[in-house]
RNA sequence: GACCCGUUCGUCUAGCGGUCUAGGACUCCGCCCUUUCACGGCGGCAACACGGGUUCAAGUCCCGUACGGGUCGCCA
């Protein structure tokens, strides 16, 4: 049997990190297993779903790269992909229902009669877990007043106005879609059973299930989207990389059993397995998920970076295209933990009109004999004929040790006349992307202003 | 409240009866490297929720308790 996997949000113009994680590990079964993975947009709620709420989610999966095989946009055998389409579906299984004589209809609603005896779900990652629904769906709870009520244990599945319920229409799909393995987070858990219900009356097998564990907040409790890091679009704008954030997330709630932490998609697709899954629940960590984030910029291709950092580039005024930029994002990438961050870092190569740190002016201009020290910067970078790393380096470590300095005693100045800032990338091979007469322009321009 | 799931450093986790004076990572703190800031390297702080069993031996198995989470909708 081939393994098919869903992920099926509901269109809340949200796409929350913990539907993120749930579609990465559906999506890393399904590819691991040579299997497809499905999008099904679950929009029975017609009040709450719209085409644009819907198109947030599918934007935030096609920004992490979670390419879906069949679902909207990309038709399969097994449509519609919105279930708001897949009415007539629903009626021939409520039919089936139906006419099994388990059914009732209920103050213009529709109830599928729950059975009476204990059903297990055979769980992947939880275990076996029993419930006898009848029991415990007797009794509700009304968590305002926390009492419990008596209640009807049967399951409504159609609404008096004719929409279908979750729990119908989501088993009715995984049947006709032919999933067969259900991975999702672990509040389903409960739910499972209803499911298995449904399966068995509509005289189906039911699909694997593996429910996973929940990520909470920082505090420990369900995360909402008012968390920070709760929203897929935060990382996006905040200069986070797609493959930074599966691999996070992937990390929260699954582990590969060793110490590997960073890993390409291709490596998480080899390495992910259920057993590997944890079982308890999980807080989010915004700090680590910034590291994992910095030690993917390390590690890309020029070009890739190149393109990643292209947006925050052209943001801050500076042109991807410009030829230095290659070179000023080397220099970037080590200091830089979110894509976000780079064009602070590397602005000052690109500007034609430098700030100056105010702390730092101050720092150099305390320096004793500065004037004459300036001067001979200058006069030790305007000699160097091939501008490149070791020539300007050489030149400036000769002027220094003519006036028995060290090397470092020229750096400070230098850095803050040419890069405006004590802090900052590697000084000479900026001063090489900034050129030689750019270099001394900003050098007399601050060797006047101090 | 009933039912379900869970519980190793602050956080993510390794550990599947002896190799655990519990390992790695993030954070934090030192030191080193160094032209600054970073990166990097080295080191440090820090955990088996509690109580009973089982066993020669328990973080690892069992049972309780506590705590946390989830479900209990004509939301998904």
């Amino acid at each position: 049997m081939s393994v098919r996997t869903r992920f099926a949000p509901s269109p809340t113009g949200f796409l929350h990190i913990g539907g993120a994680r749930t579609a990465l590990y559906n999506w890393l079964f399904a590819k691991k297993n040579g299997g497809q993975f499905i999008l099904r947009a679950e929009d029975t709620d017609a009040e709450r779903s719209t085409e644009a709420s819907l198109d947030v989610i599918l934007d935030g999966l096609r920004w992490l790269g979670l390419e879906w095989d069949e679902g909207p946009g990309k038709d399969g055998p097994h449509g519609p992909y919105y279930q708001s389409q897949r009415t007539d579906i629903y009626d021939a299984y409520l039919a089936k229902l139906e006419a099994a004589g388990l059914t009732y209809e209920d103050e213009g609603a529709i109830r599928f009669r729950v059975p009476d005896k204990d059903i297990t779900v055979n769980d992947l990652i939880c275990g076996d877990v029993t419930v006898n629904l009848k029991e415990t769906r007797s009794i509700g709870f009304d968590p305002e007043t926390k009492t419990t009520l008596e209640r009807n244990p049967d399951l409504v599945i159609k609404r008096p106005n004719g929409g279908y319920i979750f729990h119908f229409v989501n088993v009715v799909d995984d049947i006709e879609m032919k999933i067969s393995h259900v991975i999702r987070g672990e509040d389903h858990l409960s739910n499972t059973v209803l499911h298995l219900a449904l399966f068995e009356a509509f005289g189906e097998k039911p699909p694997v299930f593996a429910h996973i564990p929940l990520n909470l907040n920082e505090n420990g409790s369900k995360m909402s989207k008012r968390d920070k890091g709760a929203l897929i679009h935060e990382y996006i704008e905040a200069g986070f990389l797609p493959d930074a954030v599966n691999n996070y997330m992937a990390l929260l709630g699954w582990s590969p059993k060793d110490d590997t932490e960073i890993f390409t998609p291709a490596e998480l697709m080899d390495r992910f397995s259920m057993e590997g899954v944890n079982n308890g629940n999980s807080k989010f960590d915004y700090t680590k998920c910034v590291w994992v984030n910095a030690e993917h910029l390390k590690r890309l291709s020029p070009e890739d970076l190149n393109s990643n950092a292209a947006p925050f580039l052209e943001k801050a005024g500076i042109s991807a295209d410009d030829p230095r930029v290659t070179g000023a994002l080397e220099l970037a990438r080590e200091r830089a933990e979110l894509l976000s961050e780079i064009p602070g870092v590397i602005d000052s190569i690109f500007t034609d009109d430098l700030d100056y740190d105010e702390p730092s002016i101050e720092k150099v201009q305390s320096i004793s004999g500065i004037d004459d020290l300036m001067a001979a910067l200058y006069r030790a970078l305007e000699g160097v004929e091939d501008w490149a790393v070791d020539e300007i380096k050489a030149s400036i470590k000769e002027s220094a040790e003519g006036r028995g300095l060290k090397m470092g005693a020229y750096m400070l100045p230098c850095r803050v006349a040419t890069m405006g800032s004590m802090k900052g990338p590697d000084l000479v091979p900026a001063m090489v992307l900034i050129g030689k007469e750019e270099v001394l322009g900003r050098v007399e321009n601050f060797a006047e202003l101090i």
